[in-house]
DNA sequence: TATAACCCGACCGATTCGATAGGGATTTGT
DNA sequence: ACAAATCCCTATCGAATCGGTCGGGTTATA
């Protein structure tokens, strides 16, 4: 399994989706201007979540998106993988015979069990958790869809701009010289 | 945290340095050959995993690396971190603020959390787990350091290079259409 | 002094990341 | 019927990373 912002982006547009798809559907302009993520970027993203029957479509004026299972039933894993997608990066080929030497390539079955640790603990955690703690933080929802025409004040905030493509999950803030 | 191939040669190359370390310095030379990466790069990730501290080196001839603690207080959240290094991805610059207004940017704490989780997880590994892991599997050692001379029958086996730069953490076997 | 090993910095091709651009296709409202 | 809103797709881009290569050091052994 990957880990980069790519999952981090969708992990979060979802979470946006899920708090707010009781209106009706959400537009992916309306989370791009919530959280700061390019429209475009996001069709990107979505066009995989869909494909990968996380999110439901519909189109025209009043269309957007919303979740195709209940957000219980839609794991930080689903997500993940559903951007991340394809991968198999098993270095020896992906045969079990490695190079055919017995012991070598100890990484293969290694991998795969820390690896499925991973999933496990990923797949722990559902979309419907992220979404209480986020409530339970105070986020708040607006109940009207937003017509609103651009906004005034806010000067745009450009979203300083990290660019770090891989990134992600840092850990800085665990292992930072406390 | 990230994860990618990088971090993944790390640990592989780690585990060949604990499973043969007893007999002296382990050079490079031989990990490289036994796990099929290529030297130079091996180079590159020891020399992080010795700022870090987590190798000791020994120059000129009969030298080689060895471990600088004991195998069980070394974690693969340790090596990791050694090699995929600084990140601070945090989107919203660093700081608690993040768009000003409030409820905004619920990736921050949101991906601390789940990080934390993460990294929790990757450190409860050490590397003597995954060393007895792999005599479990009846990994051969050399007892003697091997002095024999380029092999022989063995036709070099290029090893299938994959080359998926970010990759890893494969996912596939979990989620493969079983 | 020759050699084995660690060290270091520069560069490279391929890939990914996130973004931008330019166009469809589908539905709603008038 | 038409315009607008929205999803949808493909191609391209600049920057960064990945993993590797090269060319040269420095240090220690024999």
């Amino acid at each position: 399994m990957r880990l980069t912002t790519k999952g981090r982006f969708a992990v979060t547009a979802m979470i946006d989706l899920a708090l707010r798809q009781n209106n009706g559907p959400v537009t992916l302009a309306a989370i791009s201007q919530r959280q700061q993520i390019s429209l475009s970027y996001l069709e990107q993203l979505f066009g995989k979540l869909r494909r990968h029957e996380l999110v439901e479509s519909t189109r025209g004026p009043g269309g957007g998106y919303t979740l195709a299972r209940k957000a219980g039933d839609i794991t930080v894993a689903d997500i993940i993988v559903s951007v991340d997608e394809p991968i198999d990066a098993t270095q020896c080929g992906g045969k079990e015979n490695c190079l055919g030497e017995a012991g070598r390539c100890m990484t293969h079955e290694l991998w795969a069990s820390l690896n499925q640790r991973m999933v496990e603990f990923l797949d722990s955690v559902t979309l419907q958790k992220l979404v209480d703690e986020q409530i339970a933080k105070g986020v708040q929802i607006e109940d009207k869809p937003v017509i609103r025409r651009a906004i005034s004040t806010t000067p745009v905030v450009k979203p300083i701009r990290v660019n770090a493509p891989n990134s992600v999950f840092a850990l800085g803030n665990v292992f930072a010289k406390s």
